[in-house]
DNA sequence: GCCAACGTTGGC
DNA sequence: GCCAACGTTGGC
């Protein structure tokens, strides 16, 4: 079991659109550090999701229903999308400045690399979050 | 609205 | 293959 950080922007998707949705495809990546990560995900991964730009916070939990397929909003085929289903909210949202603030939470690559919409979170990290974040379950 | 980070493009 | 120019992302 791997964990992740997935970025959207709420104008374009939102929280409240998956779970609205259940079972959304995530699509539109076109970065290939993003693609590897997308390829790396195997099915019952979990991933935060975190709002960019309007909001800045870690705002649910979604697990990975489906492995990389072909995006279908990709002319070229070159790129990946993977199925993410909504599983839990995070009761308190944690922000990028409370992530920027907290020793434990420097490495990660939300921090390291602020234009990557995906990337990994280390099981400490995870844990650590979900404390935070007052999430019960992972 | 500005700007830093960084990926991509294109001239050489 | 190098590098300057340019576009995009995303925090502030």
């Amino acid at each position: 079991m791997h964990y992740w950080l997935v970025k959207s922007e709420p104008d374009a998707f939102s929280w409240a659109q998956q779970v609205a949705n259940g079972v959304e495809p995530w699509t539109g990546v076109r970065n290939h550090s993003a693609k590897l990560n997308l390829k790396a995900m195997r099915i019952g991964d979990r991933a935060f999701f975190y709002h960019s730009n309007i909001g800045r916070e870690i705002v649910g939990i979604v697990r990975v229903v489906r492995e990389a397929y072909p995006d279908p909003t990709a002319e070229s085929g070159d790129w990946v999308a993977v199925d993410m289903q909504a599983e839990c909210a995070v009761p308190n949202p944690i922000t990028l400045a409370q992530i920027k603030a907290d020793p434990a939470l420097q490495d990660m690559a939300l921090i390291r690399q602020s234009r990557l919409s995906v990337g990994p979170v280390t099981e400490a990290q995870w844990r650590h979050l979900c404390t935070l974040g007052g999430v019960t379950i992972g």
